[in-house]
DNA sequence: AAATTAGCTTGCATTTTGCAAGGTGTAACC
DNA sequence: GGTTACACCTTGCAAAATGCAAGCTAATTT
Protein backbone atom coordinates (compact mmCIF):
# COMPACT_ATOMS: atom_id res chain seq x y z
CA UNK A 1 0.00 0.00 0.00
CA UNK A 2 1.26 3.65 -0.55
CA UNK A 3 2.99 5.23 2.09
CA UNK A 4 -0.09 6.30 4.09
CA UNK A 5 -1.11 9.58 3.10
CA UNK A 6 -0.34 11.94 6.44
CA UNK A 7 -2.92 12.49 8.89
CA UNK A 8 -4.50 15.98 9.44
CA UNK A 9 -4.90 15.59 13.57
CA UNK A 10 -7.09 18.66 13.83
CA UNK A 11 -9.98 17.22 15.26
CA UNK A 12 -12.32 17.89 12.34
CA UNK A 13 -15.04 15.26 11.41
CA UNK A 14 -14.64 17.10 7.59
CA UNK A 15 -10.70 16.73 7.07
CA UNK A 16 -11.30 12.70 9.31
CA UNK A 17 -13.73 11.84 6.21
CA UNK A 18 -10.87 13.17 4.22
CA UNK A 19 -8.71 11.44 5.14
CA UNK A 20 -10.11 8.50 4.46
CA UNK A 21 -12.28 8.81 1.04
CA UNK A 22 -11.38 12.05 0.02
CA UNK A 23 -9.51 10.81 -3.29
CA UNK A 24 -10.62 9.74 -6.83
CA UNK A 25 -11.44 6.20 -6.20
CA UNK A 26 -12.02 5.09 -2.78
CA UNK A 27 -15.91 5.99 -3.08
CA UNK A 28 -16.27 4.63 -6.19
CA UNK A 29 -15.15 1.14 -4.99
CA UNK A 30 -17.73 1.60 -1.97
CA UNK A 31 -20.51 2.29 -4.79
CA UNK A 32 -19.36 -0.57 -6.31
CA UNK A 33 -20.25 -2.98 -3.35
CA UNK A 34 -23.16 -1.08 -2.16
CA UNK A 35 -25.03 -0.23 -5.49
CA UNK A 36 -23.65 -2.46 -7.99
CA UNK A 37 -23.14 -5.92 -5.21
CA UNK A 38 -19.71 -6.26 -6.50
CA UNK A 39 -17.69 -8.52 -4.01
CA UNK A 40 -14.48 -8.94 -5.67
CA UNK A 41 -10.93 -7.95 -7.07
CA UNK A 42 -12.39 -8.78 -10.80
CA UNK A 43 -15.81 -7.85 -10.13
CA UNK A 44 -14.40 -4.46 -9.44
CA UNK A 45 -11.59 -4.48 -12.17
CA UNK A 46 -15.00 -4.71 -14.63
CA UNK A 47 -16.16 -1.21 -13.71
CA UNK A 48 -16.87 1.46 -15.93
CA UNK A 49 -13.54 3.87 -14.81
CA UNK A 50 -10.65 1.63 -15.65
CA UNK A 51 -8.80 1.30 -12.40
CA UNK A 52 -5.48 0.23 -12.16
CA UNK A 53 -4.64 -2.87 -10.25
CA UNK A 54 -2.39 -1.12 -8.74
CA UNK A 55 -4.46 1.25 -7.37
CA UNK A 56 -7.32 -0.73 -6.68
CA UNK A 57 -5.70 -2.88 -4.44
CA UNK A 58 -4.07 -0.17 -2.55
CA UNK A 59 -7.83 1.43 -1.89
CA UNK A 60 -8.87 -2.44 -1.24
CA UNK A 61 -6.15 -2.25 1.32
CA UNK A 62 -6.81 0.98 2.80
CA UNK A 63 -10.67 0.46 3.67
CA UNK A 64 -9.65 -2.68 4.93
CA UNK A 65 -7.12 -1.40 7.06
CA UNK A 66 -9.43 1.65 8.65
CA UNK A 67 -12.14 -0.99 8.85
CA UNK A 68 -14.67 -0.23 6.21
CA UNK A 69 -14.34 -3.46 4.70
CA UNK A 70 -13.97 -6.86 5.70
CA UNK A 71 -11.85 -9.81 3.32
CA UNK A 72 -12.20 -12.77 3.43
CA UNK A 73 -11.65 -16.22 1.56
CA UNK A 74 -14.61 -17.06 -0.61
CA UNK A 75 -15.72 -20.49 0.57
CA UNK A 76 -16.98 -21.96 -2.52
CA UNK A 77 -14.09 -20.56 -5.11
CA UNK A 78 -10.69 -21.13 -3.24
CA UNK A 79 -8.66 -18.58 -5.13
CA UNK A 80 -11.13 -16.19 -4.71
CA UNK A 81 -11.75 -13.47 -1.84
CA UNK A 82 -15.09 -11.76 -0.70
CA UNK A 83 -15.12 -8.05 0.25
CA UNK A 84 -17.71 -6.64 2.22
CA UNK A 85 -18.50 -3.80 3.98
CA UNK A 86 -18.23 -3.28 7.57
CA UNK A 87 -20.70 -1.42 9.53
CA UNK A 88 -18.97 2.07 9.60
CA UNK A 89 -18.83 0.76 5.49
CA UNK A 90 -22.25 0.88 5.03
CA UNK A 91 -22.70 3.89 6.78
CA UNK A 92 -21.21 5.79 4.53
CA UNK A 93 -24.63 4.99 2.39
CA UNK A 94 -26.24 8.64 3.14
CA UNK A 95 -22.67 10.35 2.15
CA UNK A 96 -23.35 8.31 -1.15
CA UNK A 97 -26.34 8.99 -1.77
CA UNK A 98 -26.42 13.06 -1.28
CA UNK A 99 -23.36 12.78 -4.02
CA UNK A 100 -26.23 11.00 -6.38
CA UNK A 101 -28.72 13.60 -5.50
CA UNK A 102 -26.06 16.70 -5.85
CA UNK A 103 -24.62 15.45 -9.47
CA UNK A 104 -28.30 14.68 -10.39
CA UNK A 105 -29.54 18.03 -10.00
CA UNK A 106 -26.36 19.56 -11.38
CA UNK A 107 -24.82 17.44 -14.30
CA UNK A 108 -27.18 16.71 -17.15
CA UNK A 109 -24.93 13.81 -18.16
CA UNK A 110 -25.26 11.89 -15.06
CA UNK A 111 -27.80 9.21 -16.49
CA UNK A 112 -25.71 6.51 -14.96
CA UNK A 113 -27.99 5.27 -11.34
CA UNK A 114 -30.94 6.92 -12.64
CA UNK A 115 -32.92 3.97 -11.00
CA UNK A 116 -31.29 4.75 -7.47
CA UNK A 117 -31.62 8.48 -8.00
CA UNK A 118 -35.66 7.55 -8.70
CA UNK A 119 -35.59 5.37 -5.53
CA UNK A 120 -33.88 8.52 -3.30
CA UNK A 121 -36.61 10.58 -4.48
CA UNK A 122 -39.34 8.33 -4.05
CA UNK A 123 -38.51 7.20 -0.45
CA UNK A 124 -34.88 8.27 0.80
CA UNK A 125 -35.06 6.70 3.82
CA UNK A 126 -36.22 3.49 3.09
CA UNK A 127 -33.74 3.57 0.18
CA UNK A 128 -31.32 3.99 2.82
CA UNK A 129 -32.02 1.76 5.26
CA UNK A 130 -32.14 -0.93 2.12
CA UNK A 131 -28.36 -0.19 1.67
CA UNK A 132 -27.20 -0.08 5.41
CA UNK A 133 -29.11 -3.08 5.90
CA UNK A 134 -26.88 -6.50 6.58
CA UNK A 135 -27.85 -8.46 4.32
CA UNK A 136 -25.98 -8.60 0.97
CA UNK A 137 -26.05 -8.77 -3.03
CA UNK A 138 -29.17 -5.82 -2.10
CA UNK A 139 -27.56 -3.78 -5.34
CA UNK A 140 -27.69 -6.37 -7.95
CA UNK A 141 -30.62 -4.58 -9.67
CA UNK A 142 -28.67 -0.75 -9.93
CA UNK A 143 -27.35 0.35 -13.27
CA UNK B 1 -4.27 26.04 -12.04
CA UNK B 2 -2.77 22.61 -12.33
CA UNK B 3 -4.33 20.54 -15.52
CA UNK B 4 -7.80 19.89 -15.61
CA UNK B 5 -7.97 16.40 -13.49
CA UNK B 6 -8.84 14.41 -16.26
CA UNK B 7 -13.00 13.57 -16.55
CA UNK B 8 -14.74 10.26 -16.33
CA UNK B 9 -16.95 10.56 -18.94
CA UNK B 10 -18.96 7.60 -17.24
CA UNK B 11 -22.40 9.47 -16.53
CA UNK B 12 -22.33 8.12 -13.09
CA UNK B 13 -22.66 10.63 -10.72
CA UNK B 14 -20.67 9.51 -8.07
CA UNK B 15 -17.52 9.90 -10.44
CA UNK B 16 -19.01 13.28 -12.07
CA UNK B 17 -19.36 14.73 -8.31
CA UNK B 18 -15.39 12.96 -7.54
CA UNK B 19 -14.29 14.93 -10.20
CA UNK B 20 -15.38 18.09 -8.99
CA UNK B 21 -14.80 17.54 -4.80
CA UNK B 22 -12.86 14.18 -4.79
CA UNK B 23 -9.38 15.06 -3.47
CA UNK B 24 -7.90 16.30 0.06
CA UNK B 25 -8.59 20.28 0.04
CA UNK B 26 -11.64 20.90 -1.85
CA UNK B 27 -14.17 20.18 0.63
CA UNK B 28 -12.21 22.00 3.61
CA UNK B 29 -12.43 25.26 1.40
CA UNK B 30 -16.55 24.96 0.99
CA UNK B 31 -16.14 24.20 4.71
CA UNK B 32 -14.49 26.95 5.53
CA UNK B 33 -17.07 29.11 3.31
CA UNK B 34 -20.26 27.05 4.72
CA UNK B 35 -19.78 26.52 8.59
CA UNK B 36 -17.72 29.29 9.94
CA UNK B 37 -18.29 32.21 7.41
CA UNK B 38 -14.71 32.58 5.87
CA UNK B 39 -15.05 34.68 2.74
CA UNK B 40 -11.39 35.73 1.87
CA UNK B 41 -7.95 33.95 0.35
CA UNK B 42 -6.47 35.47 3.73
CA UNK B 43 -9.16 34.06 6.07
CA UNK B 44 -8.93 30.23 3.92
CA UNK B 45 -5.10 30.47 4.39
CA UNK B 46 -5.76 30.94 8.54
CA UNK B 47 -7.70 27.25 8.43
CA UNK B 48 -5.90 24.68 10.69
CA UNK B 49 -4.98 22.20 8.03
CA UNK B 50 -1.99 24.41 7.05
CA UNK B 51 -2.96 24.92 2.93
CA UNK B 52 -0.29 25.65 0.64
CA UNK B 53 -0.69 28.98 -1.02
CA UNK B 54 -0.26 27.24 -4.61
CA UNK B 55 -3.11 24.47 -3.50
CA UNK B 56 -5.57 26.64 -1.88
CA UNK B 57 -5.61 29.59 -5.24
CA UNK B 58 -5.87 25.99 -7.39
CA UNK B 59 -8.74 24.76 -5.73
CA UNK B 60 -10.49 28.32 -5.67
CA UNK B 61 -10.07 29.03 -9.26
CA UNK B 62 -11.29 24.85 -9.95
CA UNK B 63 -14.31 25.90 -7.70
CA UNK B 64 -14.96 29.20 -9.45
CA UNK B 65 -14.08 27.48 -12.71
CA UNK B 66 -17.09 24.74 -11.93
CA UNK B 67 -19.20 27.43 -10.73
CA UNK B 68 -19.30 26.42 -7.32
CA UNK B 69 -18.03 30.11 -5.87
CA UNK B 70 -18.38 33.80 -7.23
CA UNK B 71 -15.26 35.75 -6.80
CA UNK B 72 -15.84 39.31 -6.55
CA UNK B 73 -13.99 42.52 -5.81
CA UNK B 74 -14.46 43.48 -1.93
CA UNK B 75 -16.43 47.19 -2.08
CA UNK B 76 -14.73 48.22 1.19
CA UNK B 77 -11.31 46.71 0.79
CA UNK B 78 -10.38 47.35 -3.08
CA UNK B 79 -6.73 44.89 -2.35
CA UNK B 80 -9.27 42.09 -0.98
CA UNK B 81 -11.56 39.98 -3.18
CA UNK B 82 -14.80 38.15 -1.79
CA UNK B 83 -15.18 34.42 -2.21
CA UNK B 84 -19.15 33.14 -2.13
CA UNK B 85 -21.03 30.08 -2.60
CA UNK B 86 -23.27 30.03 -5.75
CA UNK B 87 -26.44 27.89 -5.56
CA UNK B 88 -24.72 24.73 -6.75
CA UNK B 89 -21.94 25.45 -4.31
CA UNK B 90 -24.61 25.37 -1.13
CA UNK B 91 -26.23 22.89 -2.72
CA UNK B 92 -23.01 20.39 -0.90
CA UNK B 93 -24.38 21.54 2.55
CA UNK B 94 -25.91 17.98 2.71
CA UNK B 95 -22.80 16.47 1.95
CA UNK B 96 -20.55 18.06 4.35
CA UNK B 97 -23.25 17.42 6.99
CA UNK B 98 -23.12 13.46 6.23
CA UNK B 99 -19.81 13.42 6.62
CA UNK B 100 -19.93 15.31 9.79
CA UNK B 101 -21.99 12.88 10.98
CA UNK B 102 -20.42 9.72 9.71
CA UNK B 103 -17.11 11.21 11.45
CA UNK B 104 -19.20 12.09 14.70
CA UNK B 105 -19.72 8.53 14.56
CA UNK B 106 -16.78 6.75 13.97
CA UNK B 107 -13.60 9.04 15.01
CA UNK B 108 -13.62 9.32 18.56
CA UNK B 109 -11.17 12.06 18.14
CA UNK B 110 -13.08 14.52 15.97
CA UNK B 111 -14.37 17.13 18.57
CA UNK B 112 -13.90 20.10 16.37
CA UNK B 113 -17.25 21.42 14.76
CA UNK B 114 -19.42 19.67 17.80
CA UNK B 115 -21.41 22.53 17.86
CA UNK B 116 -22.45 21.79 14.27
CA UNK B 117 -23.10 18.15 15.40
CA UNK B 118 -25.45 19.07 17.84
CA UNK B 119 -27.68 21.29 15.34
CA UNK B 120 -27.32 18.73 13.29
CA UNK B 121 -28.42 16.17 15.65
CA UNK B 122 -31.26 18.42 17.23
CA UNK B 123 -32.41 19.78 13.87
CA UNK B 124 -31.02 18.28 10.39
CA UNK B 125 -33.48 19.58 8.08
CA UNK B 126 -33.58 23.27 9.76
CA UNK B 127 -30.02 23.43 9.70
CA UNK B 128 -29.66 22.35 6.24
CA UNK B 129 -32.01 25.14 5.66
CA UNK B 130 -29.94 27.32 7.21
CA UNK B 131 -27.00 26.87 5.25
CA UNK B 132 -28.68 26.75 1.85
CA UNK B 133 -30.01 29.89 2.62
CA UNK B 134 -28.42 32.51 0.90
CA UNK B 135 -27.40 34.91 3.27
CA UNK B 136 -23.92 35.39 4.48
CA UNK B 137 -22.28 34.92 7.76
CA UNK B 138 -23.76 32.43 8.54
CA UNK B 139 -21.53 30.04 9.94
CA UNK B 140 -19.73 32.47 12.23
CA UNK B 141 -20.79 31.01 15.51
CA UNK B 142 -19.25 27.67 14.52
CA UNK B 143 -16.08 26.31 16.09
C1' DA C 1 0.89 -31.32 -17.22
C1' DA C 2 -0.76 -27.40 -19.77
C1' DA C 3 -3.89 -23.69 -19.79
C1' DT C 4 -6.82 -20.59 -17.32
C1' DT C 5 -8.47 -17.81 -13.62
C1' DA C 6 -8.08 -14.67 -9.63
C1' DG C 7 -5.36 -11.74 -7.25
C1' DC C 8 -1.93 -9.43 -6.94
C1' DT C 9 3.46 -7.10 -7.47
C1' DT C 10 6.86 -4.39 -9.72
C1' DG C 11 9.12 -0.84 -12.51
C1' DC C 12 8.85 3.30 -14.56
C1' DA C 13 6.73 7.62 -16.63
C1' DT C 14 3.49 11.25 -15.65
C1' DT C 15 0.82 14.14 -12.70
C1' DT C 16 -0.28 16.16 -8.42
C1' DT C 17 1.04 17.80 -3.98
C1' DG C 18 3.86 20.20 -0.73
C1' DC C 19 7.20 23.58 0.58
C1' DA C 20 9.74 27.89 0.32
C1' DA C 21 10.78 31.95 -1.77
C1' DG C 22 9.59 35.79 -4.51
C1' DG C 23 6.53 39.09 -7.08
C1' DT C 24 2.50 42.54 -7.94
C1' DG C 25 -1.11 45.76 -7.00
C1' DT C 26 -3.56 48.41 -3.59
C1' DA C 27 -3.56 51.03 0.64
C1' DA C 28 -1.83 53.15 4.95
C1' DC C 29 1.76 55.77 7.30
C1' DC C 30 5.28 59.23 7.88
C1' DG D 1 5.98 61.24 -2.16
C1' DG D 2 8.63 57.49 -0.36
C1' DT D 3 8.52 53.62 2.57
C1' DT D 4 6.05 50.02 4.69
C1' DA D 5 2.53 46.72 5.01
C1' DC D 6 -1.17 43.91 3.41
C1' DA D 7 -3.72 40.76 0.28
C1' DC D 8 -3.26 37.86 -3.37
C1' DC D 9 -1.00 35.30 -5.80
C1' DT D 10 3.33 32.92 -8.98
C1' DT D 11 7.25 30.12 -9.56
C1' DG D 12 10.72 26.47 -8.96
C1' DC D 13 11.81 22.34 -7.22
C1' DA D 14 11.41 17.99 -4.35
C1' DA D 15 8.34 14.37 -2.83
C1' DA D 16 4.40 11.63 -3.27
C1' DA D 17 0.48 9.69 -5.73
C1' DT D 18 -1.36 8.05 -10.01
C1' DG D 19 -1.40 5.58 -14.31
C1' DC D 20 0.28 2.11 -17.44
C1' DA D 21 2.27 -2.26 -18.82
C1' DA D 22 4.31 -6.35 -17.81
C1' DG D 23 5.02 -10.20 -15.01
C1' DC D 24 4.33 -13.43 -11.14
C1' DT D 25 1.97 -16.97 -7.89
C1' DA D 26 -1.40 -20.06 -6.24
C1' DA D 27 -5.73 -22.49 -7.09
C1' DT D 28 -8.46 -24.65 -10.49
C1' DT D 29 -9.93 -26.59 -14.89
C1' DT D 30 -9.00 -29.34 -19.08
Amino acid sequence: MTKKTKIRQTGCPVAFGLDIFGDRWTLLVIREIMLRGKRTYSEFMEMEEEIATNILIDRLKALEAEGLVDKTRDPENRRSFLYALTKKGRDLAPILLEIIIWSGAHDARSFALTDVLEKIKADRDGFEHELRSERENLGDRCE
